[in-house]
DNA sequence: CAGAATCCCTGGGGATACTG
DNA sequence: CAGTATCCCCAGGGATTCTG
């Protein structure tokens, strides 16, 4: 016999996922790092930075490698002189395209939504 | 006549957008609050705490004014004994459930591909 | 070019206890 | 019930300089 829980266990379950999600995306500049690249395919370690205005390249390397880490970006050092480097969105990472698109969406609306206050 | 800029105007606003978006949601929880009051239209202090696992009260209690100085949320006093308080999200706040939907199916998705490894 | 090394510092976040 | 009040701590993040 099914009755409804207090506290749905479905509910629990999707906090968790999104808390999950907002884990992962940590930080000030994890969403900028994936949009870029959603955007632009592959880019260069200088490029990146470049979209992101204002990142520190301490911190934007660390940025990369935590998502490396969790296997959302993909790291490819090309043999050139000098040596370059691509980052580009592995499936896992392309896979919050959604995620992606939402928020950019809903940052314009809301800048509309202020700008007329 | 049009040239593809080498750093598109374009791109630049979304990632600014979704900075925003990420700004306004920082911390560890504001996505899980958003989440919890989504599935649930409206939640007392302490339910939402149940909702959320582990936050400190202080913690919850700042991350609510966050989010209602952003206009995201509304509190409502009732006039009760003992008083009540009820959160619910207001129009802004409702208009992201897109990103919120993306997240958790995201972070369950997620979830899953982790497990099968 | 793509970072690593250093130094620094605030504030986000937690634990616990208390109150109207 | 719905929060405050305190105390505390570390890591996220920044600025700058250096290197293979």
């Amino acid at each position: 016999m099914k009755k409804k829980a207090s506290l749905s266990e479905d509910c629990l379950r999707n906090i968790r996922a999104m808390k999950d999600a907002q884990d992962l995306l940590s930080g000030k500049w994890k969403i900028a790092i994936i949009g870029s690249l959603h955007y632009n395919e592959r880019l260069r370690f200088t490029d990146l930075g470049r979209h992101l205005e204002g990142i520190a390249p301490k911190v934007l390397s660390k940025e990369l490698k935590d998502l490396e880490m969790n296997h959302l970006l993909k790291r490819t050092v090309k043999n050139t002189t000098p040596i370059t480097v691509e980052y580009e969105l592995t499936q896992q990472g392309k896979s919050l395209k959604k995620v992606v698109e939402a928020m950019s969406n809903w940052g314009v609306q809301y800048r509309k939504s202020i700008a007329s206050k």
